[in-house]
DNA sequence: AGAATTTACGCAAGCGCTTGCGAAATTTAA
DNA sequence: TTAAATTTCGCAAGCGCTTGCGTAAATTCT
């Protein structure tokens, strides 16, 4: 059996309620009775039953982290950084992968509703909501929505703007030379789809250029989908110049589509990935990638989640952050 | 506020024990006071608070995941195996990284020793062992560890053999015809370590080869070291001709360092490489790896995790499962 | 010095659930 | 029909902790 409170209590002789403030720290208890509680305590190896604690002040000092995607090394850097957050302010973290499925995320969003967590946080995944939206009801509830659009905006967020992004990789590419650019983005994430073409054709229009509506293709955001949509638009009417892929393995499996094919890069085809981490930078040639600001979604999203559950949240917020375009090879043509 | 037990047990004009039976399928209730009470939960959305049902049961039927290094592809891939063997079994887990702090693995023991969780799957991470020991004195204190050796065997543990591992990578490498073959491992995991070198060296005997301890190196096991000891190495005054790197991270540091040398692979340098996974797949030419059984040691450490919960597991138990080696182009001698 | 504050601690209820036990109701056996 | 066995359910204690409130002791102020 475990050592408890009131083992503690009986070899301290005081009671319960003592211990319990002495060892949380809190007002009403004499210095010397606590440095004596907190010394048997000690050397007891006294471990409060965080379920008691939990049940009995409703509150766990933990939060759930659902991940729709733990292959995605950009996934697993915000979460490294949420890691930090909660350590430096009490929290731990709960680490939930969905894998993209709805099930599992419902799942995962009892952890909420059950009370064994104070709060969460989604970082991505598809745009089916209606679960997200009734547990959000509930003012216990606190959620937190990292790179997911949502059709209503009932959720706190905090998002990186595709549209922003892809807008600067398509200027870049036009001034390159580039001049068919195709797009290849993520089917799953419909509004976060329509930003990405948004910027896309936004930037093409400003440069004054036409839009070919076949230079944009929405796939599943897998390696595969990376690989075969590539094969699919060689055989295809236009060939374009460039790509601008809008997730990290896609971008993997196109390169190696671009590779396997026997072609080269930039030379016959120029390169904007996603994601600046360990994946991508394995590639060879170097690659221009779209950067997410990983540290600072991170930041925010557990700031926010922080005040929901302090109560310190008046309204609902949004924050959206930019990406940044960092040029390397894979994107700087010959000719220039 | 929540609904709770209580409330059901009004609606349904039933006690509380009741509920609680229906609920969870105990006997000891008629079919028909359990279909009310069910419809009335389900109509009413009513979710148990888990900690109140974990501190009354003593179970919480959750298991924490404890991770070493989370950069490891191959280490997300154990996770999600163990995610759907846990899914199977009705446990969730609670997925924890100490990124190798042993600060952050002694407070993550704290979920077993504070309740939160059933019991504890360690992946990876350094020897360090007294709080580890200390920790599984308790019997209530289920810990599995895989891919760790301990200085004493006394946890319970599935294990890869580095050595027959590296063995049998250096046959591949003779028999391809390279003949100054350099291990390049990690430090951290130094019984493991003395494993890989036990591997290398009782290959390079039995095929009638002298040892030369220069071309051991032990490194952290991250890429920025894999990067550097290439550098190093190639200032030295053995050059080796082949490569054979036992962790995934180092394996693309070196395979960087080299192509950065202007180097190639294998016309210059052999590589096997470790980990069968989108990371050192992405890596041009394509990698001969040693390739850890992901699944299997997901299974056999969940099973001994389930046994140990469940009080089935008589002895202490060990597994150790054998890695494969994947051939490629990297390590195929233009001579053969 | 006594009265008024302040401080230190104990009491006991309660968080929401599970479970052993006993009583009442129902079924089966004789 | 009555006794015995079985089923169905409620009672109440208890899991280990927190916290509001009350009281006794220590401190401060006139």
């Amino acid at each position: 059996m475990q050592i408890t409170l009131k083992d503690i209590a009986r070899m301290a002789d005081v009671a319960e309620s003592t211990v319990s403030r002495a060892l949380n720290n809190k007002p009403g208890v004499g210095e010397d009775t606590k440095l004596k509680i907190i010394k048997i305590a000690k050397k007891h190896n006294y471990r409060p039953n965080q379920l008691a604690r939990g049940l009995a002040a409703n509150k766990t000092n933990m939060i759930a982290v659902i991940l729709s995607e733990m292959d995605s090394p950009g996934n697993i850097e915000i979460v490294k950084s949420l890691e930090k957050a909660a350590e430096k302010n009490g929290y731990q973290i709960i680490l939930c992968n969905t894998n993209n499925q709805t099930e599992k995320e419902k799942s995962y969003l009892t952890l909420l509703e059950s009370n064994q967590v104070d709060g969460a946080i989604f970082i991505g995944g598809k745009l089916v909501e209606g679960h997200l939206l009734r547990a959000s009801f509930s003012p216990d509830n606190n959620i937190v929505l990292v790179n997911r659009l949502a059709e209503e905006n009932f959720f706190t967020s905090v998002l990186t703007d595709y549209s922003q992004g892809v807008y600067k990789a398509v200027g870049h590419l036009l001034d390159q030379g580039f001049e068919n650019i195709a797009l290849v983005g993520g089917e799953d994430y419909n509004l976060i789809e329509e930003e990405k073409s948004a910027g896309y054709k936004a930037a093409l229009i400003d440069h004054g250029y036409q839009i070919n509506e076949d230079l944009i293709f929405s796939i599943k955001a897998d390696r595969k989908s990376g690989y075969n949509v590539f094969l699919e638009i060689i055989e295809g009417d236009i060939i374009p110049d460039a790509f601008i892929s809008t997730s990290e393995l896609t971008t993997i499996g196109l390169v190696e589509a671009i590779k396997m094919g026997g072609y080269f890069i930039p030379d016959d085809f120029a390169v904007v990935g996603y994601g600046d981490n360990i994946l991508t930078s394995v590639i060879d040639p170097p690659l221009t990638v779209l950067s997410e600001p990983v540290d600072a979604l991170a930041d925010y999203s557990f700031d926010f989640l922080l005040k929901l559950i302090n109560k310190k949240m008046k309204d609902q917020q949004i924050k959206v952050l930019t990406p940044e375009l960092i040029i390397r090879e894979s994107s700087i043509s010959k000719y220039n």
